[in-house]
Parts: C-alpha cells; sequence; structure tokens
DNA sequence: CACACATGTTGACACCGTAAACATATATGT
DNA sequence: ACATATATGTTTACGGTGTCAACATGTGTG
C-alpha cells in the first residue's frame, strides 16, 4: 500500500527514513577516522544531510549517540567471538586461543570504536541498559568457553570468573598496550596474530591442567 | 639579594611565581573529579587563579598541558613499581606479584588520571619526547623483573619482552575492566588486591619455570 | 478533511580553545 | 643608575560546539 507519491521520491524528503541508523554510521565513521576528540555533533549532522539539532529527536545527548555507536561494536565483538568459540566445536583450548587473536584482531582494526568502548563513555552516569547488555554478552562468549573447558577437565582453577577474568584481562590488556602506547605499533595482521598468540599462549600454560612431567 | 618590595609581597604579584606546575596540579585535581571530558582550560585557569590565555607561555595546546598530566600519572606508577622492585630483592616472583598490586591500586585510586595515560591523549601526532621517556621508564621496571626472573631460572619463556608484555597486558587489562565496564567495582582495596593476587597467580604459574610433579 | 503527533529546521545562548594586541614585572647591559 | 629587552600575564575577539526553545513540515488517525 504504497502512497504513489512516495514511488518517485528521490531526494531528501523532509523526514529522512531512518536517521537513528544513519546517525549512528555517520557517528561511526567519522570516529574512526578523526579520533574520539574530533568528532562533533554537528558535523555528523552535516554528514549526515540534516540539520545540526535534528538528533535530539533520537538521542538525549551526544553522549547518548556515542553510546550507541559502543554498543554497536560490543554486538560486533561478541560475534566474533562467538565465530571463534563456534569454529572449534568441543576444543576449548583452540577455542581460547582464536577468541583470544579475534579480539585483538577486531580491535587494531576498529581502533578508535574500541577506545571508545571501553574508555570513559560508558564509565559511570546513566549507562544505557542497552549497551550494557551488549557488553555482558560479550563476556558472556568467553565465560562459555572456560566454563566449558573446566566441565571437560582441559582447565584448572578456583573459579571460572576468576579466569575469565585473567584472560579477557591478559587480551584486553594486549589490545590497549598495542593501541595505546604507541611503544607497540606492530605494521601488520602476522605480527598482531604472533603476540596476541604469544600472550593467549602463556596464560593457557597457566590455566591448563598440568600434564604429569614423568622426567627426561 | 632581596628586593625590599618583595618581602610584603603577599597577594598576587603579577607574575604568578610557579604557573607551570600550579596549572598541572589544577588540570590534575580538576581532571580527577570531574573527568576527562569535563576538563575546560579556562576552568583550569580561574582554578590556578590567572587569566584563560595564561597557559599558553608554558604550554603549546591544551594536549601539551593533559600530556603533562600524563607524563606526572606515569612517573607516579613507575615509582610505585620500583618501590615493589626494591621491597623483594632478590625474589622476582614477590617482586613481580607486588609490583602487579601496586599498579592495580595507584589506578583504581587515580581513575582518571589513568584513563588519560593509557586512552588517546599519547595516541600518535607528536607525543612528547618527555612523556614517552617516563612511559618508558615504567616499562623498563617490570622489564628488570623478569628478566632477573629468567636470570635466575625462575621464570622461563622464549623472550623476556614477550613475558613482559603478558604480564603487563594482564595487569594494565585487569586496571582498565576494573576502571571502565562498570562490570567490575570493587569497593575497596581488600577486593581489589584479591583480583590482581589472582589475576598474578595465574600468570606467574604460567611462566613460572615447572616444578618437577614427581606424583603423590 | 481536520487535527494530533512525530520529525526536521532555525535561531539563540553560553561556553570553549586559540590567537593577536596590549600591559607589567623582571633581567640585563652599560 | 637607568634604559631597554624579555618573560610572563591580561584583554579582546573570533569561529566552533552542545543544547534548548520556537517554528515548520510532513505523516497518520478520527
Amino acid at each position: 500500500m504504497v502512497n504513489p507519491k512516495s514511488q518517485c521520491r528521490l531526494r531528501r524528503p523532509y523526514h529522512h527514513g531512518d536517521l537513528h541508523r544513519s546517525l549512528v554510521d555517520a557517528a561511526e565513521r567519522l570516529l574512526e577516522d578523526r579520533g574520539a576528540a574530533g568528532v562533533s555533533l554537528r558535523e555528523v549532522c552535516q554528514c549526515a544531510g540534516v540539520s545540526h539539532a535534528a538528533p535530539y529527536r533520537h538521542f538525549r545527548d551526544k553522549a547518548a549517540l556515542m553510546e550507541a555507536v559502543a554498543q554497536a561494536g560490543f554486538d560486533q565483538l561478541g560475534d566474533m567471538i562467538a565465530a571463534a568459540r563456534e569454529g572449534h566445536p568441543g576444543d576449548p583450548v583452540k577455542q581460547l586461543r582464536d577468541a583470544g587473536v579475534a579480539y585483538v584482531l577486531w580491535a587494531t582494526e576498529n581502533p578508535e570504536r574500541t577506545r571508545l568502548m571501553f574508555s570513559g563513555m560508558m564509565k559511570s552516569e546513566h549507562i544505557d541498559a542497552e549497551l550494557h547488555a551488549s557488553a555482558e554478552a560479550a563476556y558472556e562468549q568467553i565465560y562459555r568457553i572456560i566454563d566449558d573447558g573446566r566441565s571437560c577437565a582441559v582447565f584448572a582453577g578456583s573459579t571460572t570468573d576468576e579466569i575469565v577474568l585473567t584472560c579477557w584481562a591478559a587480551v584486553h590488556g594486549l589490545t590497549m598496550l598495542i593501541l595505546g602506547s604507541g611503544k607497540l605499533s606492530p605494521a601488520g595482521d602476522r605480527e598482531i596474530r604472533g603476540l596476541a598468540n604469544s600472550v593467549c599462549d602463556t596464560i593457557l600454560s597457566g590455566i591448563q591442567v598440568k600434564v604429569r612431567d614423568t622426567g627426561t
């Protein structure tokens, strides 16, 4: 039941269609190649082809818009980890390794989004419930890997949560060091993969049940 | 050789004395209880009792001022780690554990400064050489711990740098998760200490030379 | 077809970072 | 000692930003 007029509505209808989405996309693009400090709401608007006050019909704040961007990031990141998990059914070690590498790779490919996700924005105040849920979902993926590993006596350690925390911390920390310090700024995926694997190795050798060493 | 006038110079001499320092201090205070987004150069000025353009005699930028704050942070952090190292001479395991705990504790006590240090500010562009040096010095402390540990066959692993990276990443990652996600927001030092120790344990059990298990 | 409502626009405001022109205190050379 | 140069702080001004209120324009519903 399409209004005949809408068939030839080719240029900027007064109503934008899906501004919410367009704004998030524009903000995402702008964020990734200008850095968080360099993204202005007004430019996002201009980039989405609307006036500078339009976003206020869809987002409470500039902060709220950025929260939406962060949430989208968490969803993507969670999917990457989920994929790693489903890629090696029944093999928690490989799952964990792949998940770690995927985490680092995604983050280095989306540095600004990653920074946004983890620093400050969601810091306190009134984090949106949805954002929190998305972040939780990503965490959940790793939790399952570790929990499976403990069920089949592959991983050892006091608590699942404790192991998850350590793994997440190690991978996340590596990520942040790569993104942040300028100290580590590996050129390509290959080197990043190497670092990620190295960190995962150490962690794994710390949480795997020790293989009985029967001497030479 | 004091000018007689200067003896009774009790209120605001036209020249501030040590504005550089005052500005860094004010920025630090303001940063820690308003968050990075809420610190305006103008308010820093007002807080230091000078006009809003005064900083430009001492800092190229607002960014440069924040870099100075970050640098001070790295110096403090490095000192904490150095103290942990010197607290247990000849015992790399304890050194590493204490350093890790000190790291996390300092960071949670100075959350905004920590966020500033590691996210974005130093990201690229033209990081000040001094800042880089301070960050490097902190890293150096951990390097020495690991290197000592390898020298006396306490730690095992391919490269010292690789182990340092993993340790730093794990501790730094834990820190960032505590600060960032809202997921972990431990109330007091006790719980933070517990988490830090837990992470350090796992790492240590991954990098220590395996004790020969001779059976039950 | 009239009216309510959602969505987008315009204009205004206070604030911010920055720069140029100006003022003042200290240092330096003679 | 005094004049002058330099370092440091102030004033004024400008463009850009986030946000809000008033207004305009479509869309849906009786």
